[in-house]
Formats: structure tokens, C-alpha cells, sequence
DNA sequence: ATAGGGTTAG
């Protein structure tokens, strides 16, 4: 034993210690440290020892060191210990105790340091709470509040908890603000959502690195400027700037939004190809991308070859199950991820109810939530009261819908009440619809979605009455529909399309193309249905009104230009219309065509188009030649010089 | 024997 005590020095045995020691483990080092005599040997190196188990990233372990510090020590605990489990708790899963620690290190007479602040300011970013002006009062009184990792942090403290004008205070006291303090404020402001006065920023930057491109990147990915966000990734390769995963999560995130499945496509062959390295924040972004943008085959191979995943990988891969229809599945993957341990939250069960919903199946909707609630003790969200609302209100079970409404624990919100508007649409309920309409508007007098399905309930059944005073009241309140806006992707490039929109470079084309639609469906029996239109109608020329709904002009564009045999993918803002929805199924048949449609709206984006740029045509031939030869940022360059012509 | 800015799901 003794030989063995003199064969493991205890710096290696502080070696040992790392993210996979067990608290056994530990407790074995521990004690072979003990009995050594490592301790009285070298007194500092408990000091080191309660660092390295600190510094392990493991709970336990950092647990395990913390109580050792209120433990009779060998030697009293230097700032840097205290400090290194500052840091760990502040990035750990209760940043709070770092605010115990400081309390402990005063009593110990330490004078805290600049990198006690910092620690300190990301654990009060990360609780969200109101200690960071407090720390920020302290830090001025200990003298840290010149040092620039302190400002950066303070900037990033302020911006996290909805504070932009306190960090623009702090930046513009900045005298020489570098590279990292002109990213976090620029960061800063785009989360506040002034996404220009951010661009400013980045755009009179004097150097930039690959964080500050990507900052900039993710604030356009935010705010739903998702093409403006792929645009600035293309001048990223364009001018040479080191591109990392990080990167790559938020320009895939950007593809998702857009449903640009070859772009999205490209990206993973540029990951593969330059061998980034698929993480878990990356492998998940490729899921979402792939599920969102129709092609659920690949989002799921992406998640089964990964080895690690967490609760986001699962979520994702369960939402995109079920957001494409594939029900059975995605409950079949929730029991595999039971079983593998790992605790859904609350964004699982959003997927699983809407799985449940667009499925039909009531009463596992019903036991979903109830497992929610009684299992796994998670409090509902309005999306899940909304999820149960459309699960009853998509089955028809418009009582039970409102039943479940009025035994609500919470306020219902305007969404609860327009899931069962729409709901009322889909089975021509007038009255609930109007008593619906009449809690929308007692929560917010201006909701023109609603006015707008109102509206249409009454259309469908020949209310003219109501569907004139829908209109006037909207007129009063200076109320307009939303805007129509469908996008879609061409050989790698977005193309947006409003309703009634005249300004695509092709649009000669479309309109002849929508001609010859119309008489193809003609006689395969086609009949335009125009009870939705009403609602247009009073803007509108003599001209055929439902040709100019968005999707109309973005499939007639597909048909165009995509090669026959190829899907026609489409995103929209807006619900599909009835007609639209009859007539996409009769060009899919009549012209052979898969064509797939996605809804996609957030209320970030919910007064912004899809993007503001679009008639740009890029030259790609065809999508396996992204796979083929095109790994390379010579590709992308190429795409964008294509672009300016 | 410790620092600052950027990345995922509804």
C-alpha cells in the first residue's frame, strides 16, 4: 500500500479527476489524498483539489467540493478555489449558489476580484433576476468596473434581462471598445430587436471575427429575418471568415424558417465536408431543418446516428414526427425516450399533443395530458391548453372544446379562443363563433385574424349581414388581413410572393402558367370555390381573385422553372385557404406533382413578411450536384456572384 | 491555478 501511496504522486491523482469521475471515484482520490499525508505535505494542494472537482462540469463533484469548503479544511481556501466554484455554479444548474459563495468569500475577508465579477454577472445574466445592478453597485465599489471582461459581462448581464439602455451606458463609457465589447453590444441590441442599429454596428466594426459574424447572423435568425440571415452567411464565405458550428445552427435554423431544403442541404454537406463537428446543438438544428422543410426521412437518419442527445434532440425529432403527420411514430419515439430516461419537459408534450391533434386521436390527447400534469408534474402552458382545445375542436367536439376552456386553471388568451374560432370554421358553428369572437375582442380589441375568420364563418353560410358588418368594423379600426406571403425555394434560392404580387422578374410566365393550370383543371373537373373570397373582394379588380393568393402564384412559379418530377415545396404565413387547399390537390394530381405545404409563423415574425429580398436568381443546375461537387465555399461564392446578375 | 462576445425545440 505504501508503495502504491509513493506510485500515484497526488498531481496525478488530481489528473484523474474529470467530467466522467464518479462521486465514488472522488471520494477514493479523496482519501487516497488523506492518507498519503498529500494534504500536510503540500497544503495547497487541497486548494487544487477542491478546484479540480470543481472544474469537472459534473453536479456531483461540484456539489461534493462545495461542501468541503464548510468542512473543517487543512488549510483555509484561497480566492481562486472560491472563485473556480464561483465559475462552475455560474454555468452549473443552480447559478444561484454562486451568490452564497460570495457572501461566504466576505466573511472570509477576500477581497473579490475582477474575475469574481464576472462569474458573478454571468449567474446573474443566467437567473434572470434582479441581482445584477447589485453586483454591479459592488464591482464599482471594489474598483473591477474598468476591466473589459467585466464591462463585456455587464453588457451581456443588462441586455439579458431586458436592460439595452444600461448596457448601451456601459459601452459608450468604454473608451477603446475592442472586438469582444463591440459584439456583446451588438448582441445586445439585436435581442432588444433594433436588428438595424445592430448591422450599424457590425458594419463600421474595424476587424471582425468569426463570433462577431455570427452574433450578427443569429439577431437576423431572431427577429425572423431569416433570408437576410443567409445572405450575410453568404458574405461571411465571401470575404473569408472562419466559419464554425455555431455558425452553422444559426444559418440552418434560418433554412428551417424558410423551408429551403437545399440550402439546408448544402449546409450539411459543407459540415460534413469540412469536418465540423456534429455536436448536439448542431445534429439537433439538422433535424429541425430537415423535418421543417418536409423531409422527415432525413431529419430522422440524423437523429439516429447520433450518439449523444439530449431533451432539445428528442423534442425535436418528436415535433417533427409529429408536425408531418406521423402520429404512431412519434408516440412510439416518447416511449423509446422514457425508457432511455430521458425526462421530457414541456415542449415534448407541445409536440405530442399536436401529434395527438392533427391525427385525431382524442383520447390519447387526453392521457398525454394527463401524464404531463400527474406523472411528470409539469404545469401547463397556454400551447398546451391550446393543443387540448384544437384536439377536441379538429375532432368536432366543439362542447367539449368550450367546456375545456371554461375549466382553464388560467386566463384563457386570444389564442385559446381563435383555435376554437377556427374550429367554428371547420364545422360552421356561427353562434360559438361569434361568442369566441366576443372573448377575442374583450382581451384585445384588434386582432385581425380573427375578424377575418369571422368573417368567413359567415360567408360559408350566406350571412351576408354579418359578413358586411365583420367588414366595417374592421374599417373602423383601421384593421387589414395580414398579407399573404408564400415562399419557395428554387435549385437554392428563396423566392417570396405576397398576394397579388406583380414583381417577380418571371412574372410574365407565372401569369401564363396560371392560365394554363386553370384550363388543365377545368377539365379534370376543377371548380373554383369561392365562398373564402369575399373577404378580398372589395380591393380587387375584375380579375379572377382566388389566382392571386400567394400559394397560387408560388406553385405556378414552381411549375415553371423546377424540372417535371420534382416536389414542390411551399411555407406559408397565413392559413390555407379552402379553395387553394382543393385546387394545390388537383395540380398535384392533374400535373403529377408532389407538392407539400407548411405553415410557418412565429409571432416574432408575425408583422413581418418572410424577408425583404427576392428575385434573385441563382444558377444551380440541379441538387445532387450540391452533393457531388459543390463542398466547397468557392460553391457558395459562386451562388452569390450568380446572384448579382 | 479560474476571465469577456456567438449556437438548438413550440
Amino acid at each position: 500500500m505504501a508503495l502504491l501511496k509513493n506510485l500515484i504522486p497526488h498531481n496525478s491523482a488530481l489528473s484523474l479527476i474529470d467530467n466522467s469521475t464518479s462521486l465514488r471515484q472522488a471520494l477514493q482520490i479523496h482519501a487516497h489524498l488523506l492518507t498519503s499525508g498529500a494534504f500536510t505535505h503540500d497544503p495547497s494542494s487541497f486548494n487544487s483539489f477542491l478546484s479540480s472537482l470543481a472544474l469537472s462540469s459534473s453536479p456531483p463533484l461540484l456539489s461534493y467540493s462545495h461542501s468541503l469548503l464548510f468542512t473543517s479544511p487543512p488549510q483555509p481556501p484561497s480566492l481562486i478555489t472560491v472563485n473556480s466554484l464561483i465559475r462552475a455554479h455560474s454555468s452549473g444548474p443552480s447559478p444561484n449558489l454562486c451568490f452564497s459563495l460570495y457572501r461566504h468569500l466576505l466573511s472570509l475577508s477576500f477581497s473579490p476580484n475582477h474575475y469574481t465579477f464576472t462569474f458573478l454577472l454571468r449567474a446573474a445574466a443566467s437567473c434572470g433576476g434582479l441581482l445584477g445592478p447589485a453586483i454591479h453597485g459592488a464591482l464599482a465599489r471594489f474598483g473591477c468596473d474598468t476591466d473589459r471582461h467585466v464591462q463585456s459581462s455587464l453588457i451581456h448581464m443588462y441586455s439579458s434581462v431586458g436592460l439595452v439602455s444600461h448596457a448601451r451606458v456601459i459601452f459608450s463609457d468604454i473608451i477603446d471598445p475592442d472586438l469582444v465589447t463591440i459584439t456583446s453590444m451588438l448582441t445586445a441590441l439585436a435581442e432588444s430587436g433594433d436588428v438595424d442599429s445592430a448591422w450599424e454596428m457590425f458594419d463600421e466594426m474595424p476587424e471582425r471575427d468569426t463570433v462577431s459574424w455570427n452574433a450578427m447572423i443569429a439577431g437576423y435568425v431572431h427577429l425572423g429575418r431569416s433570408k437576410d440571415g443567409l445572405d450575410l452567411f453568404g458574405d461571411m464565405l465571401n470575404q473569408g471568415a472562419k466559419v464554425n458550428e455555431s455558425t452553422m445552427v444559426s444559418v440552418l435554423t434560418a433554412c428551417a424558417h424558410l423551408g429551403a431544403l437545399d440550402q439546408g442541404t448544402w449546409v450539411h454537406a459543407y459540415i460534413q465536408k469540412n469536418r465540423l463537428k456534429l455536436n448536439v446543438t448542431l445534429g439537433t438544428s439538422l433535424i429541425d431543418m430537415y423535418s421543417k422543410c418536409g423531409s422527415i426521412e432525413r431529419a430522422m437518419k440524423v437523429f439516429w446516428s447520433m450518439k449523444e442527445k439530449n431533451v432539445f434532440t428528442w423534442n425535436s425529432a418528436i415535433n417533427g414526427l409529429a408536425t408531418n403527420g406521423a402520429a404512431e411514430e412519434c408516440l412510439k419515439l416518447f416511449e423509446l425516450m422514457e425508457r432511455q430516461g430521458v425526462i421530457p419537459d414541456g415542449v415534448t408534450f407541445v409536440g405530442l399533443l399536436q401529434g395527438c391533434c392533427v391525427a385525431g386521436f382524442v383520447q390519447k390527447g387526453r392521457e398525454i395530458f394527463s401524464l404531463m400534469k400527474d406523472r411528470y408534474r409539469i404545469e401547463p402552458l397556454h400551447e398546451h391548453y391550446g393543443c387540448m382545445i384544437d384536439l377536441y375542436g379538429r375532432a368536432g367536439k366543439l362542447d367539449e372544446a368550450v367546456q375545456f376552456i371554461h375549466s382553464m386553471p388560467i386566463e384563457p388568451n386570444v389564442s385559446a379562443w381563435r383555435t376554437l374560432l377556427h374550429s367554428c370554421k371547420m364545422y360552421n358553428n356561427v353562434e360559438l363563433g361569434e361568442y369566441a369572437m366576443k372573448e377575442i375582442t374583450n382581451i384585445e380589441v384588434n386582432n385581425d385574424g380573427a375578424h377575418v375568420l369571422l368573417s368567413n364563418i359567415y360567408a360559408d353560410n350566406r350571412i351576408w349581414k354579418g359578413v358586411s358588418s365583420v367588414r366595417e368594423r374592421m374599417k373602423e379600426k383601421g384593421l387589414r388581413k395580414e398579407p399573404g406571403c408564400s415562399v419557395i425555394e428554387v435549385h437554392g434560392v428563396v423566392h417570396e410572393f405576397f398576394v397579388r404580387d406583380k414583381s417577380h422578374p418571371r412574372y410574365r410566365e407565372i401569369k401564363l402558367m396560371l392560365g394554363e393550370v386553370d384550363r388543365r383543371l377545368r377539365l379534370a373537373g376543377y371548380r373554383a370555390n369561392t365562398k373564402e373570397v369575399l373577404f378580398d373582394i372589395e380591393e380587387e379588380d375584375k380579375e379572377d381573385v382566388l389566382s392571386w393568393h400567394s400559394e397560387k402564384l408560388a406553385i405556378a412559379f414552381g411549375l415553371v422553372v423546377l424540372e417535371e418530377g420534382v416536389e414542390i415545396r411551399i411555407v406559408k404565413n397565413l392559413r390555407v385557404c379552402w379553395d387553394c387547399h382543393h385546387w394545390t390537390k388537383f395540380v398535384s394530381k392533374t400535373f403529377d406533382r408532389k407538392i407539400v405545404k407548411k405553415l410557418y409563423r412565429t409571432s416574432k415574425e408575425q408583422n413581418l413578411p418572410l424577408s425583404s429580398i427576392h428575385q434573385r436568381t441563382f444558377n444551380i443546375d440541379a441538387l445532387k450536384e450540391i452533393h457531388d461537387s459543390l463542398h466547397s465555399k468557392a460553391y457558395f461564392r459562386k451562388l452569390l456572384v450568380n446572384s448579382l446578375i
